[in-house]
DNA sequence: TCCTACAATGGACAATGTCTAAGTCAAGTG
DNA sequence: CACTTGACTTAGACATTGTCCATTGTAGGA
């Protein structure tokens, strides 16, 4: 369990009752959800919250470097709390759970010099792709 | 330089004025046009062209496997025609710049069993991100 | 040349995200 | 504790990207 809503605490963040809403329903281990799932479930804790507030809040989140944006469906952005530790992500090709995975290694050191064509390289995403066990056996 | 239209033609597609224009427009190397720009351009040489078209006809070489969808900015899907060898991509976070690159290794072999959650895994997409030389400089 | 199944069209619709003007409130100040 | 102010929230219009459908057109075989 991370801790999101502390860490924006910790930041001096101004509180309101849409954002603590918005970060608890954030938080917790290998939560990917989008904005509008973001917004059916602070809906159900604050019928009055707009949805122009969570893509802002979700946004600001991001901003501070609290929440990570992932990609992995490429529909809706997701949004991802565990924003202190690096880690990339594995998805199911069917039902499109996602988990947080740790690969070994540091992916940056497989690019070679002759493939960075002059660019400064700073960060990689990886997405894994495959078949959860639950979809295998279905 | 690819051949995405002699591909296509190999395998039977039905050939149409549309298509062949779609097919002329996104080929290339470091091609990672949206569809947008696919039917911008398209229209430039068959003014008659309509949105749906493109949609439907890029969908369908994605199906085939001619073509790859590739998620590297988070708005809009690009289409990539080089999809007879396997690569990966390096975006300049600034300018949007797209590179095909090639890392060394395999990046599969990098996720232990451990973090595998019972998926049978199959695939891997990897964005390096950085800054371009022509951005660095500015 | 004619047929017919497949393709293209255009416009409505859907999903996701952004912006704005006006109202509301958190938190510091006295 | 009330006041003030700038930041926050709201509702809804708007923008972008993508999908669907009924109709019209046409590639390619008979």
């Amino acid at each position: 369990m991370s801790d999101l809503l502390e860490r924006l605490r910790g930041r001096g963040w101004r509180m309101t009752a849409q954002r603590r809403v918005v970060a608890e329903v954030l938080d917790g281990d290998h939560v990917h959800l989008t904005a509008d799932e973001v917004h059916a479930r602070a809906v159900a804790r604050l019928p009055e919250i707009s949805r122009a507030t969570v893509y802002n809040t979700l946004g600001e989140m991001v901003s501070l470097g609290e929440v990570i944006e992932v990609a992995t469906d490429k529909r809706a952005k997701r949004y991802d709390p565990n924003a202190h530790r690096p880690h990339q992500h594995l998805v199911c090709a069917r039902c499109g759970a996602i988990r947080d995975v740790h690969p070994s290694g540091n992916p940056l050191t497989d690019l070679p010099d002759s493939e960075r064509f002059g660019f400064t390289v700073s960060d990689v995403e990886v997405t894994y792709r495959g078949v959860c066990p639950n979809c295998a056996t279905a």
